[in-house]
RNA sequence: GGCGCCAUAGCCAAGUGGUAAGGCAUGGGACUGCAAAUCCUUGACCCCCGGUUCAAAUCCGGGUGGCGCCU
């Protein structure tokens, strides 16, 4: 079977929208984007959203479908996503996923489906209190008598998870484990050929970021998440929580001076970057792009192409 | 030059005689409807030399370094 679908991924700052754009115009490709903040509009800046110097004409998708103070979620993502691709395929082009949210690229690959239908916010709620009631340790215990192998995974600090593993149960009456092995058994939706960068030192990368930061300021991140918050967005929405948004309402607040939020944002996005390599690193089939010290992109893309075309894509 | 204070992991920092709390960072990991989120995990023999003691990061002396004050 021959890849249909190409996916350029890597942390933060690693050059992904450049390749993309660089593939597509090599490939006849369009960019369907795969990242959690890039999708609310209104956030340019703290994103890193590409402007359309970058898109150079290249159309891209999943950017700024979504309002900040609306609840997006993975399930969302994945049936607007889906629907993106088969489009670009009917029309004959190449679609080409580019982002570093490694849930949302899996789950769109994989053609999960999430279990239970929409969300209750009343039952997520309930249950969210009965954690902070009884504790970790008691609520994992009631996971336990039901799908004792997902509450032996989970941690008892990991209020997220152990919620949502009651939740389905509750709504659906079938355990996540079982629902988890259902999905595993679905084959794959798309045949991806994948791509990720990264660089040989991570101090590089990490330079990069701070870089990067320090440019989001020069730019304006201050006055964004300013008009963002006079606009109505309250801060504590989940588009507000995105690296970047956070800390800078706290200097807007006065409750940190702007400095230390760029020291901040400068810190978490080094975690950020850390925990997406983990997430990229335990699939088999990436193809890795490591740069030397500085990003070249003409390498980036002799490496790719040449990648591709022993998957037969051309 | 004199007096005083301090010297514990990359940083902040507890510990005043029995063999090194904690926080942050860093590295590693997890991850199936909030994922830029959430969670797990990770290190030092205590500035140097000598002394006291069964035993010193902890007491004494000296050295070095830093801070403050004085002349």
């Amino acid at each position: 079977m021959t890849p249909k679908i190409i996916v350029i991924s890597g942390p933060t700052a690693s050059g992904k929208t450049a390749l993309g754009v660089a593939l597509c115009q090599k490939l006849g490709g369009e960019v369907v984007s795969a990242d959690s903040m890039q999708i609310y509009r209104r956030m340019d800046i703290g994103t890193a959203k590409p402007t359309p110097e970058e898109m150079q004409g290249i159309p891209h998708h999943m950017i700024d479908v979504a309002d900040p103070e609306e609840n997006y979620s993975v399930a969302r993502y994945v049936e607007e996503a889906a629907s993106c691709v088969e489009d670009i395929l009917n029309r004959g082009k190449l679609p080409v996923l580019v982002g570093g949210t490694g849930l949302y690229i899996d789950s769109l690959l994989s053609g999960r489906t999430f279990a239970g239908g929409p969300v209750d916010p009343a039952l997520r709620e309930e249950l969210n209190e009965r954690y902070d009631e009884i504790g970790g340790r008691g609520l994992l215990g009631e996971l336990r008598k039901v799908d004792p192998e997902r509450a032996a995974k989970l941690h008892e600090a990991d209020k997220k998870r152990i919620v949502r593993a009651l939740e389905v149960y509750i709504l659906t009456g079938k355990t996540i484990t079982q629902h988890d092995l259902e999905t595993q058994a679905i084959p794959p939706r798309y045949d991806a050929a994948k791509l990720a960068l990264d660089f040989e030192v991570r101090q590089d990368l990490y330079d990069r970021i701070d870089r990067r930061v320090d440019r989001m300021f020069e730019q304006g991140l201050m006055d964004e998440v300013r008009s963002l918050l006079a606009s109505g967005v309250p801060a504590s929405c989940t588009a507000m929580q995105a690296i970047g948004y956070k800390e800078a309402v706290g200097a807007v607040s006065g409750a940190c001076s702007e400095t230390e939020a760029a020291e901040k944002i400068k810190m978490e996005s080094r975690r950020y970057a850390k925990r997406q390599l983990t997430w990229l690193r335990r699939d088999p089939a990436i193809e890795w792009h490591r740069f030397e010290k500085t990003p070249d992109l003409n390498e980036a893309l002799r490496h790719s192409t040449e990648f591709l075309r022993t998957l037969g894509i051309e």
